[in-house]
DNA sequence: GTACAAATATACTAAAAAGTATATTTTAAC
DNA sequence: GTTAAAATATACTTTTTAGTATATTTGTAC
């Protein structure tokens, strides 16, 4: 069992995910969190260092939740085609997103150009990690004849990703869902072109 | 001719762009910029009436000079195909983006989500006039038979805006440039094989 | 149930950022 | 060249945010 203190750590975590994700991390203060949580500073300072601690592990858990969400409904599908269309599936909704405030990974790739080097690594990884999941995956498909060859597996799952993503800022900045659909639609549609 | 007030103003703005590009809005701060142009709070409290609308007069002129530029850049192809090769052509280099930093309609669309009401109409109203411009272009296209009518104008003009930008933050934040070239790439092919 | 340690709250200080009042300098019209 | 107005600089105040020292409460082992 979580110990008390761990379990009130996990709950400023949690809690400041959101925040995080909507206000940016320059954005996001102390305070709201505190707000947000109810607690006081002592309590958020016994178990952070300062803001940059915080932040990073904010950050941090924000990616894990995206990355193991997606990978969970990734897997439910049957084929690989079924994986790709649960994945560009999971994008379908630009504003119930997730995490609140869009999709965490790209929301802080954006942040930590400059700044925030430590941050930038965790992304940068994060995603890495996910381009060559989703390119394994393509690959797979293509050695299993479920793809033709003509299919560049490293470039479709760049294509995949940055697209579903540029879609979603797109989207939520314009009020409207409707060109996701579209978008999705077309990449399905892309996909399938290759089906063997 | 310009007063001087009028071109302090400017400079001001100008030596701003990049900060506010390159820090986003609530990690730029009114002494970056002081510090970046030399001079002083009574000169900049003079232009403008406090930080937020010293921070949407700046975002203003980086939406403005960007669009600017990628119109100007489009303008240049004779065909249709050659315009959208053009725009594509303009995210070629993530590293070396025309404004520090990335590009600003994108930087500042993840910004704004939640707060920043004002600044986020002024994006979405950007995009917007984007997408009908891409559109029209590639309506264009259709109408005088150099695409086929198979091509929707809408839905792939979403894409290529989408992806491209979501390509620039994804190898940004890799540090590399190359699956940029797949990408472009990819969207080149993908139109030329609407092309009759 | 007591006692000790861990967790949390209170009440502060410090630092950073924004904003202002006023003095000085510069511009441009005469 | 003088002068009034505009532009800019100086030297502050205010506000916001981060951080800390210490007191109090709560959890848990004995």
């Amino acid at each position: 069992m979580l110990t008390k203190a761990e379990r009130t750590k996990q709950f400023i975590l949690e809690t400041a995910v959101p925040i995080y994700n909507e206000k940016g991390i320059a954005g996001a203060n102390i305070d709201d969190v505190l707000e947000a949580t109810k607690l006081t500073k002592g309590c958020l300072y016994g178990h952070f260092d300062g803001k940059d601690d915080l932040s990073e592990q904010v950050i941090d858990l924000s990616l894990k939740m995206v990355s193991d969400k997606i990978r969970a409904e990734v897997y439910k599908g049957k084929t690989i085609k079924a994986k790709i269309f649960a994945f560009l599936d999971f994008y379908k909704n630009p504003f119930e997103t997730y995490i609140s405030g869009g999709c965490p990974i790209f929301n802080t790739a954006v942040q930590v150009d400059d700044n925030y080097p430590v941050i930038k690594e965790k992304v940068a990884k994060v995603i890495k990690i996910g381009q060559q999941e989703l390119t394994a995956l393509l690959q797979y498909g293509i050695d299993n004849d479920e793809f033709s060859k003509d299919l560049d597996p490293v470039i479709f799952a760049f294509k995949l990703v940055a697209s579903v993503e540029g879609g979603i800022v797109m989207c939520r900045v314009m009020e409207t869902a409707k060109p996701m659909q579209g978008l999705i639609k077309s990449l399905k549609m892309e996909l399938e072109q290759y089906i063997v």
